[in-house]
DNA sequence: GTCTATATCGGGATAGAC
DNA sequence: GTCTATCCCGATATAGAC
């Protein structure tokens, strides 16, 4: 493996376990056993890392974004959908501890990011109105929103809150925790017998276990 | 008003205003027009700024915490106590912005704002229990789990959201579009009348506008 | 109580040898 | 590509005069 490879995998490592504002240059090249003016070499800063580990992770989501064909999607599609967006950032956590300090740090991201951001609160919504149109789903303009809003939210906040409770939850299963949640919440929206619920949420433990 | 009274109060809308990592004790300084080594002269630095702001933040919302008797809360009640709670972490948001790299920064904060945290979500807990015995909701216990820990994470982490998104939301209505969230998602297990649960809402917008 | 001046320290960044 | 040495800068903190 290349030399930048490594630097952007540790780096990821380190940012995600510690936070980007806890990891200098200089731990990055300790823990990877080279000097600092190597580091430097490769990426012309840290901004040069974060970004291109930002790249990265748009790309990938983008990709899993646009995935569904919302036409023909199943509830039980649905939560598979969100599971995998959840654990594509998660493997890209530290852009969600702090975002605010984050942009204003390295301005580079903040169009991206938020675009982003709305592309998923708006995909939300769509999903939401196809489930609505199909009678899926009873709810309300005002509670669609809301539950657009609410996983969105969700999204970026949760590990956050779970790091924060010190909940005893292992890394992997923290967004398992987070659908678990907002199935339970999403449960009286859905309109299909309560059998149905339960094999939808057995369908995705499965899938994840 | 004594110097040590006006750097508290500065501080805490500096911090508010563009979070505590940004804010150095040079910038109070200026933005008091005294100088660095007199700020010294009241705080011995950063750290005692902070703590004392948390102390104060720990009375006032502990105080109002432990203020509603669960056993003959109504409905629109309890969403007003809901919004004094949220106002009470509004005053002090810079807490919420990163609390996990503050309470790494400043340790000894960290045991008063878990148990903080724990005690909402406890709070929050048995009013639902409370509601769910006298039938004004209908939710299982995996739902109610999921409701309780909904609000406690809305609390500590709406504001970062709504700053995200850059949702073009007037600050002193952060608090108030949290609370209509948490009531469109609470709606479906309400157990009561569609017109009784516009009332509950209308009680709510009165009293905030 | 308040000021000025200064010491200290850590992270970010570069130059030049190998 | 990689290293060592070094510089710069901003934030924290203190000393001592007024």
């Amino acid at each position: 493996m290349k030399t930048a490879e490594k630097i952007l995998l540790t780096s990821l490592e380190m940012f995600n376990e510690h936070g980007e504002a806890n990891i200098t240059c200089v731990d990055i090249a300790i823990e990877l056993d080279i000097s600092p003016g190597n580091l430097y070499y490769h990426f012309k800063g840290k901004e040069a890392i974060i970004t291109a580990l930002f790249d990265m992770y748009v790309k990938r989501s983008s990709k899993i974004l646009v995935s569904p064909d919302s036409e023909s999607l199943s509830l039980s599609e649905f939560f598979h959908y969100l599971f995998r967006l959840l654990e594509s950032t998660h493997l890209f956590q530290f852009i969600y501890r702090n975002p605010n300090d984050l942009m204003q740090k390295y301005p580079t991201i903040e169009r991206n990011f938020k675009r982003l951001i709305n592309s998923k609160e708006e995909a939300f919504l769509a999903i939401l109105h196809h489930f609505k149109s199909i009678d899926a789903i009873a709810a309300n303009e005002s509670q669609i929103d809301a539950l657009a809003q609410l996983i969105s939210l969700m999204f970026t906040q949760y590990q956050n809150y779970f790091l924060l409770t010190g909940a005893d939850i292992e890394q992997d299963d923290v967004s398992f925790h987070c659908l678990r949640l907002l199935f339970n919440v999403l449960t009286p929206f859905l309109s299909i017998p309560n059998n149905e619920k339960s094999a939808i949420w057995l369908a995705i433990t499965e899938q994840n276990i």
